[in-house]
DNA sequence: CGAAGGCTTGATAGACCTCAAACACAGTGG
DNA sequence: CCACTGTGTTTGAGGTCTATCAAGCCTTCG
């Protein structure tokens, strides 16, 4: 009660928004293990980073966070759910570009380039929360290992992008299913989703082929190769590792770029 | 000389290093001209930039400024030359991450990530600055808008890494390639470099190949055949444009990535 | 002048794509 | 309850972009 108290000090700026802190079950923890894990914050740390005002709400799947081409006012932080960043091209290819885990924001880089240049949407029902820039800007100056925090976050997701550079430029079809694969399980460990080898993805096989630059028919055929060797279940919505060692070995999975602790 | 006695005030904490400003012929105007083009700066700001210690050198081509796995304490500013980022995988390949041009801070990231996930090497024989992790800070700390100005760098590096992703994931080689001169003509023009339709780009086929996941045999086709269709130049370490229409439709270019005025 | 690196060319091969159709499954509505 | 629809998955056949291998050529440079 007094904890909310203190929180709710300094909201009136933004109308219709609640403290982070409001949000019934918890649903902001994720961002808090996933901070925490990127530097070390204070309690005042995390007691700003939980008074951020907000603005939270639920999304079917398929839904457009933003498109290209807009100018948020605010950072889209996943509570729930699975989203994804992606192109369009005029041919009506698609290429996505990231995929997103409850604690991403999944927007972060609107604070310093106004214009979107790709368009964020859901892959499955999803809550999220928008956090205005401004209050997101004064936090940072406040709270300088906060803004590290994100600013590492920034860097990995960099990283990130240029490890699916590597598997798009050099790695088969095979190997990079498998290493998608395991950066997945990875980044759902990370902020404590799943059942260690059971991770719920809902993402459909024509979404894979998007992301990594081959063919739906084509990631079906890996997939049944995948299934065929013991490394994986994969199917409505979640994936099975049954072999771990094998699975990293087939997709040259290396965590070092995600920059964590192992 | 009395403003060079103001830059040198604080500099004893560095050893062996000399002011960005002392350095004959002015080769960090590149940087400067950069900086401005991404946030307002102040004269303060400007002059804060310059006092940086830094030390610096010069490399052949294909050296090696930093490998995976390296822990820099200093970033590395290109004032002339060509570099790029890379990664080898355990087969040999070699991917290219990004290209750059004098004005680049190729590993500006380091100052938030310790551990380099890639390898940065010259391309072409190069002058660089190394300019200390802790004086970057620094600066950033009281320059707010200076720091301001390299996140955006650091994010529009990240924009590029995600149009790499799209033309390695969706587009032919012969767009990836028209793409990419596109992209580097843009970047060259940017920082006032070449002389606007002819432009010094010391790339092999062999490095366009590591770049674009296609093997140096069909880089050398396809770059005959925009030879032939009469939209390049390309040899002997320079690209002339000799119909930007026909190249940016080609490679459908649309600078709006870049996050610049145009 | 020989060696090395880069460019060019031809022939063959393979990974992956496209088209097309059938199947499975969940949700909807009569 | 069962057609009906839509989305996602699976399978087959043929085709193409691009890789690989191999060799010749050119330029640069010690």
């Amino acid at each position: 009660m007094s904890a909310s108290a203190a929180i709710r000090r300094d909201l009136p700026a933004y109308p219709n928004c609640i403290p982070l802190f409001d949000l019934p079950g918890c649903p902001h923890r994720h961002l808090l293990v996933k901070l925490e894990g990127l530097a070390p914050l204070a309690s005042e740390d995390k007691a700003a980073l939980l008074r951020l005002p907000m603005t939270s709400g639920k999304l079917p799947a398929d839904a457009d966070l933003h498109r290209e081409g807009d100018r948020p006012s605010a950072c889209c932080l996943l509570l729930d759910g699975f989203a994804c960043r992606y192109r369009l091209l005029a041919t009506g290819l698609r290429q996505i570009l990231s995929f997103h885990v409850p604690g991403d924001i999944v927007d972060l880089q609107s604070l310093y380039l106004p214009v979107m240049d790709h368009g964020i949407a859901t892959l499955a029902p999803s809550q999220v929360a928008f956090l205005p820039h401004q209050a997101l800007h004064e936090m940072i100056r406040q709270h300088p290992r906060l803004g590290a925090a994100l600013w590492r976050d920034m860097l990995i997701d960099a990283a990130i992008f240029r490890e699916w550079l590597v598997g798009l430029g050099q790695r088969s079809a095979y190997e990079r299913i498998a290493h998608l694969f395991c950066e997945l399980a990875f980044k759902l460990k990370m902020v404590g989703l799943g059942d260690d080898p059971i991770f719920a993805l809902p993402v459909t096989q024509g979404e894979l082929a998007d992301a990594l630059g081959i063919s739906t028919v084509h990631v079906n055929r890996v997939l049944q190769q995948l299934r065929a060797e013991g490394l994986i279940r994969f199917g409505n919505g979640s994936l099975t590792v049954l072999d771990w060692q094998a699975l990293i070995a087939a997709g040259e999975f290396d965590p070092a770029y995600l920059h964590r602790p192992v």
